[in-house]
DNA sequence: TTGATTTACGAAAACGGTTTCGTGTTAATA
DNA sequence: TATTAACACGAAACCGTTTTCGTAAATCAA
């Protein structure tokens, strides 16, 4: 077991001191070049990396993200992550990612975890109970301590800080609208409890869509699924309820409610048509696919990043502050069989 | 923005040492109740939070682990995720993540970057292009350096250190052998090109479940489809070859290839069964729902996760090497309508 | 030859902790 | 009362870097 070379061993061995050293793999100006080309074909034979931990803490900064999201099996915060870590990866950005779980706990927990000297900056989406309780110390926590913060998605007012979001209020409206165009009348939603940002947008849109197009809202074609994926709600619901059409804020309640209604024998798209968000595998190879909306969860999420990270690095020249970005994404409807055109 | 506080700020508003401070909050017998008390009180009025990186670098540990994997929109990827993520957490690690995006380079880089200290160990599971070059100097240079290492679901012999496994072989047999008993003779093979051991292994499983069953492998039923997800290669495949049965090596090509030919106007599963290896949301959620073997990743994560804080916490004691074990986790077949019983 | 520069390098402080060891006080013992 | 032990704390080394600053030797100008 061989262990890690440090400067100190160069130095050692050939008989020069450790800030000749490191100077001279720094390329610096002051040191001569015979010694330069000494200890640099030194470290390169055998293989010098400096040590990233005594890096960081003498430079006062990590090369690490942190990324906070409340669930890791899910197909849009995955592809936000990818999104991130391949920018942060393409500028020497390492990320360090915690689940909350949708947990106001762990999430606290987390954030402090990393708060603590282990990363650069945070992105992060905010946890379903976290929403639910509206209590933002932690984060304001970080802020306060000057640490760079951009949330997505899941996001909230009471915290100053870069933002990224989807378009979710207009496309919800043009999703709800092409199916009113179409000649549907009776729009379910299928949505989660209220205390998300997302939901209360896209319903909103929802709403409007019916509205300019000289619907009325029959409450009573909104459902709101309890926050813990009680997913057996749809059932009931799409049973008792007469309707040509639903909006889903996610594939798997487009897909769960598509599929019973098939097994009823309603033939999608001719008696019903669905919508959801998120275009994952699942819309794709639905049958029939499912017409849903892409949210670029890689742009968003390298957006994100971008965002982060010049936020980072403006830190060091001391930049400005208080000039807080949001940016918006527009979702894309992607349009397949459970609608027709 | 407040600067963090540090012990040396604590200890000049006491009025005592810095060492003083730091035993005192690690509740030392050396310190006077009065000290300890007095600094404790401060300590915790002012939320004081040791630095990471310098307790790091101090103690020659840092409670991250790291994790590469080749993708990280992925189903079975995403839940080993899962599992490491929860075990580590409950044990005050963080995680570190990488995606190699089944690139060689981008697995040297990044296993590179993480090994000069910002990790205490590693869990992997290798790219595609990586099992192809079969080069993996990049992980003797981590194991040769006493940095523990597992590797998970795609190994190599070549490197001696702890891995988890599904057992591949025995429950492509088993899926296979329940189609033969539901009198299926037609039995196709969906595969990857065979550089991955759990392609392998599965072609093994299903070979074995043939012949004991005393059908003849048909070379022409087995479609080994090219790395870069050649999906398209499967629509020629099934229109061309007369099949009664399918073993697909994971949900996505069973689900695209059920697509395929209930479209032609086969009946699932009275004209043809599937099964699939990746017990997803696809599976779930497909019409008819796919039988499918799960490959419990959470549990493969979290076993991943406990070997390797062992064998973390092991080396503080310097413990004795060598005795690298391979825990084999079983697959579940867990069925549903795309078969017969 | 002398003084001023430049060159090439080393000493040491710093980042923020942990830990070993030494020491001045006080309390216990002979 | 003198000796020793226990107690409570501080000085300093250390982890592996980076960086500032000081300085001896070499080079230059006068």
């Amino acid at each position: 077991m061989r262990r890690k070379l440090t400067l100190k061993d160069i130095a050692r061995e050939l008989g020069v001191s450790i800030s000749t050293v490191s100077k001279s793999l720094k390329n610096s100006e002051e040191i001569g070049r015979d010694t330069k080309e000494k200890v640099q074909a030194f470290a390169k034979l055998y293989n010098y990396k400096p040590n990233n931990i005594a890096v960081s803490l003498k430079n006062k900064h990590t090369k690490n993200i942190g990324v906070i999201i409340p669930d890791i099996v899910h197909y849009f915060f995955t592809t936000v992550f990818r999104g991130i870590e391949k920018y942060a990866n393409s500028l020497g950005y390492n990320v360090i990612i915690c689940v909350s779980d949708e947990s106001f706990d762990k999430e606290v927990i987390n954030t402090e975890l990393l708060a603590n000297g282990s990363i650069d900056g945070f992105i992060m989406a905010l946890s379903g109970e976290t929403q639910l309780k509206n209590d933002y110390r932690h984060l304001t926590e970080v802020t306060e301590q000057g640490i760079p913060l951009v949330l997505f998605d899941r996001v909230t007012d009471e915290i100053k800080c870069d933002k990224v979001l989807l378009n979710d209020t207009e496309i919800a409206f043009e999703a709800v609208s092409k199916m009113i165009k179409a000649g549907r009348k009776k729009i379910a939603l299928l949505t989660t409890e209220n205390f998300f940002n997302v939901s209360i947008n896209r319903e909103l849109g929802y709403r409007k869509a019916l509205e300019e197009h000289g619907l009325a809202v029959n409450e009573n074609l909104i459902l709101r699924l309890p926050f813990n994926e009680q997913i057996d709600g749809i059932y009931p619901f799409v049973s008792n309820n007469e309707i040509d059409a639903v909006l889903a804020v996610n594939e798997i309640f487009a897909i769960h409610a598509m599929g019973i209604l098939q097994s009823k024998g309603m033939k999608v798209p001719e008696d019903i048509s669905f919508i959801g968000f998120t275009n994952g595998l699942l819309s794709k190879y639905a049958s029939p696919p499912l017409t849903s909306v892409a949210q670029h969860g890689d742009r968003m999420g390298e957006l994100a990043a971008k965002m982060l990270i010049e936020r980072i690095e403006m830190n060091f020249v001391e930049g400005k502050e208080e000039d807080f970005r949001t940016e918006i994404i527009k979702g894309t409807l992607i349009e397949r069989e459970s609608t027709v055109n």
